[in-house]
DNA sequence: AGCACGCCGACT
DNA sequence: GTCGGCGTGCTC
């Protein structure tokens, strides 16, 4: 009886599944869930058993191969979970299986390109002919991957093909080896019986010697353990080394081994000693309890196998949202099953970590961007392992292979963190987390102080359910009696009067949020105030630095960088692979005119042009506020003041968020300077001043999503001041005061933006009340794009009349809003209807770039 | 992704 | 008349 597969091949860009048959040697071994090695035309490949299968599909069959890893790398809910994520954003399902692939051990089919001496007799090779041999020379054969590190952003292997043609090069299709493995330590265990041993502890080595007192102490160490013992243990124990080790082992006495280790990457967190401290849970607030109740029946019947809709808990920061996931993770692990908790990467900090560690020490895994391959893969296999059963991180570990998740939570859903595009599948986290969670009957637990208006409507319609915690918790009582200690430390001018309500320690006291002032901007130029703080602005950073206390200033860059401009003809400095305009960086000592101008997109530099290209006119000078002007700005009018800039220049380098923060909460600053960064989630207690120097900056970008975005920003920002008895105050600056956004987020009003927000997108026919599919085609000739882009319009409108089609429209084709990036020309078409990715399903359009749903449309 | 097959322009 | 450009489709 032939046994058949249907596997699904590691080939990001192949969707589907293929038919291959049983070697007599894998029969029996192999299960769905294996990853296993397939011919795949001339290549050899990787790819995922979906399924046995009785009767192949096609004539012949060509024999799997090889299977890569013993264990099953997917469990059977994830590879439902590839198949519905393909199903939903139109991406190959090989593309969404990679995303589950473990770390490391997934790998490409790839090309290796092997110089051939021959006689150079033909045409004159090309430049990048040349390039790529000279390249060969020098470094011997090379994996196509590897030329693409050496040869960036150029398409060589067309060139390469030539040069295969002409019997320059040779060519072989391989399968890169697996990088990552289990790290193993040696061991040592007794090799023989216990009598023998014994009898042989007095000529271990020559009489009187180290050596002898050395070994001595080992075997009797191992006598003692029975089991293989860690052989640096044994060093440490006798002084000895792997030398004496083999020794023992020579004479037969003990037997050296490998033991698997667990590299982890919590052990030089420091975590360990907060574990104590930090570990009871606090009582809950009646809103907390209310909500937690609904949570905890929800997850009880998701455990009994029912579907349980989602959950979106709306709760303003330091409502005590994590409060609930903590009691969620609590119960879902009571319940025998395991849990995901999803969080923003910058959210990622020891302090976010600490808390699910402290509370479940020992079963929680962290995700995170700087760990290595090898602490990954690590990971991966102990969630695999059924040794963890919680894992913290990014949007890529909802993808743990845990055997039974019973709850995934997202917190601060709305981030864009959540979503991506750039490779495919793109794909939001929320979507496929609801995916999994009704997949696998857990719960779907999503929380953020400003949801998204198309969640939010869901909630609604009783699509999902809805829990709300209004309140801001300021702290537990007999907390805020040590806070008010160090409060007067921290703050000596300002005295804080204990709170008058004396009862129960237990009780919690909520907190008012920072009242909001809007300043017209307009009004201070008219009043002949050019700079970029308006008079109250000053003067609040003004008693506010006199006070002791802390400032934050926010900027929001989004649409609005600053950039070079010619105050003669206009002319703008741009980029000339993308056609924004450059941003404005000094660079090198302060007093140094020398100012290097970035692309924020492709990072091209070059220097600032002392005269106009244009016109030639010398009046050329930067335009907008970046972080560094708002700093140069405060710096000059308080010179007493202490400034810190938190943006995307100064936290390229590892660790540079928690160094600036720390820096900031130890008030070695007093001005906290930056952007979006600054909004997200972060407690600095002594912050009693929050300045947007322009709020309403972002809110007129071409995106359904701009006012949305301005708001979450905004409302975040806001929240940033008086996390404290200390109070606080918001100062937004605008030029457009009566918008609906800047008078929602003044109010912190979220319900009053909802509602408008809301009427809009019904007007507009925009997400909730229509789908939207976005098609983007990029190309480095501008003509070629447009004409890509026209050609697939035509074609859509064909299918849409084909397929009676009569709601849904095109939008476009048009150039998208940001029309160049790294040199490419960017064209997109939007199909708009009550489910427009049904006209695309099954086609493929190789080469376009597909999203449903993008929660962006620049 | 590779690679083959296949149909139109510029070269020996 | 071929060589070779890349458009389309297939890989079990």
């Amino acid at each position: 009886m032939p046994l058949y597969v249907e596997v699904a091949v590691n080939v990001p860009q192949v969707s589907g599944t293929f038919h291959y048959h049983l070697p007599p040697e894998l029969e029996g071994r192999i299960q769905p869930g294996h990853l296993v090695e397939v011919p795949f035309g001339r290549q050899r490949v990787q790819g995922v058993v979906f399924r046995f299968v009785s009767q192949p599909e096609v004539a012949e069959t060509r024999p799997l191969l090889a299977m890569t890893d013993e264990q099953t790398v997917l469990t059977s809910a994830q590879m439902a979970l590839a198949e519905a994520l393909a199903e939903e954003t139109l991406a190959p399902l090989a593309a969404c299986l990679a995303l589950m692939l473990p770390p490391g051990i997934g790998q490409q089919a790839d090309t290796l390109y092997t110089p051939r001496p021959a006689a150079n007799a033909g045409k004159p090779l090309g430049t990048l002919q040349t390039r790529l041999l000279k390249l060969l020379d020098k470094h011997g054969p090379l994996r196509g991957r590897q030329i693409d590190t050496y040869i960036r952003r150029v398409d060589w292997r067309s060139a390469a093909q030539g040069l295969v043609r002409r019997g320059l090069l040779e060519t072989e299709a391989v399968l890169p080896q697996r990088r990552a493995r289990a790290k193993t330590l040696p061991t040592a265990q007794l090799a023989c019986p216990h009598a023998v041993a014994e009898a042989a502890l007095p000529d271990l080595a020559r009489k009187g010697s180290p050596a002898l007192e050395r070994r001595q102490k080992m075997l009797r160490y191992l006598l003692q353990e029975g089991g293989p013992v860690q052989a640096a243990w044994l060093y440490a124990e006798s002084g000895g080394s792997m030398a004496d080790l083999q020794a023992l082992a020579k004479r037969g006495l003990v037997q050296l081994g490998q033991a698997e280790t667990w590299r982890d990457p919590l052990a030089n967190l420091g975590i360990a000693a907060h574990i104590a401290t930090t570990a009871e849970a606090p009582p809950l607030t009646a809103d907390q309890q209310q909500a937690w109740a609904q949570v905890q029946a929800g997850l009880q019947a998701a455990a009994k196998g029912q579907a349980v809709k989602p959950y979106l808990l709306h709760g303003v920061t330091g409502s005590g949202k994590t409060e609930i996931y903590l009691h969620a993770v609590a119960e879902a692990l009571r319940l025998g099953r395991q849990a995901i908790v999803l969080v923003p990467e910058i959210a990622l900090t020891p302090q976010t970590v600490r808390r699910f560690m402290a509370r479940f020490p020992g079963q929680v895994g962290i995700l995170h961007s700087q760990l290595s391959e090898g602490e990954r893969y690590d990971t991966w296999r102990r969630a695999r392992q059924g040794h963890l059963q919680v894992m913290v991180g990014p949007r890529s570990a909802l993808f743990t292979p845990f055997a039974n998740p019973g709850l995934i939570v997202l917190d601060e859903f709305h981030d864009d963190s959540f979503y991506q595009s750039e490779m495919q599948p793109a794909y939001h986290a929320r979507t496929a987390a609801v995916l999994y969670a009704s997949l696998t009957s857990a719960v779907c637990l999503l929380g953020s102080a400003t949801p998204d208006v198309v969640s939010r409507t869901l909630a609604e319609r009783g699509e999902w359910h809805y829990l709300s915690l209004p309140q801001r918790i300021l702290a537990h009582r007999a907390a805020i009696q040590e806070q008010i200690e160090k409060l007067n430390q921290a703050a000596p001018k300002e005295t804080i009067a204990p709170s008058t309500k004396q009862d129960d320690p237990n009780a919690v006291e909520s907190l008012e949020l920072p009242p909001v002032s809007v300043v017209d901007m307009r009004q201070e130029l008219q009043a002949g105030n050019r700079s970029i703080f308006s008079r109250a602005l000053q003067e609040a950073l003004h008693a506010t630095l006199d006070q002791g206390q802390q400032a934050v200033l926010f900027l929001n860059r989004r649409g609005a960088a600053t950039y070079i401009f010619c105050r003669d003809c206009g002319y703008i400095v741009r980029c000339p692979r993308c056609d924004l305009p450059l941003t404005a960086h000094s660079a090198g000592q302060p007093g140094t005119q020398a100012e290097v101008l970035t692309c924020h997109y492709c990072n091209y530099q070059r220097q600032t042009p002392k005269t106009c290209p244009a016109c030639k006119g010398t009046r050329i000078r930067q335009y907008g506020t970046g972080t560094e002007k708002v700093e140069a700005e405060v710096q000059a009018i308080f010179p007493q003041a202490r400034t810190l800039r938190w943006d995307h220049e100064t936290t390229r380098q590892k660790g540079a968020h928690d160094l600036i923060l720390s820096q900031f909460a130890s008030q070695r600053a007093n001005v906290l300077v930056g952007t979006q960064m600054i909004a997200k989630g972060l407690d600095l207690p002594l912050v009693t001043l929050v300045g947007v120097v322009l709020a309403d900056v972002g809110l007129s970008l071409p995106d359904l999503r701009s006012a949305e975005r301005t708001f979450q920003v905004l409302t975040q920002v806001a929240g940033r001041a008086g996390r404290s008895l200390l109070g606080g105050q918001v100062i937004m600056q605008t030029f457009q005061p009566e918008h609906y956004v800047i008078q929602a987020a003044a109010r912190h009003d979220y319900d009053a933006f909802y509602r408008r927000e809301i009427e809009l997108r019904r007007q507009m026919g925009y997400p909730p009340f229509a789908q939207l599919v976005r098609l983007e085609f990029r190309h480095s000739q501008a003509p070629r794009a447009e004409g890509a882009a026209q050609a697939l319009a035509r074609q859509v409108k064909e299918w849409l009349a084909e397929g009676s089609y009569h709601v849904t429209e095109i939008i476009g084709p048009a150039p998208c809003f940001f029309a160049r990036l790294s040199g490419l020309y960017r064209w997109q078409i939007i199909l708009r209807g009550p489910n427009p990715a049904a006209v695309l399903r099954g086609r493929s359009l190789p080469d376009w770039r597909i999203e449903v749903n993008p929660p962006s449309l620049l």
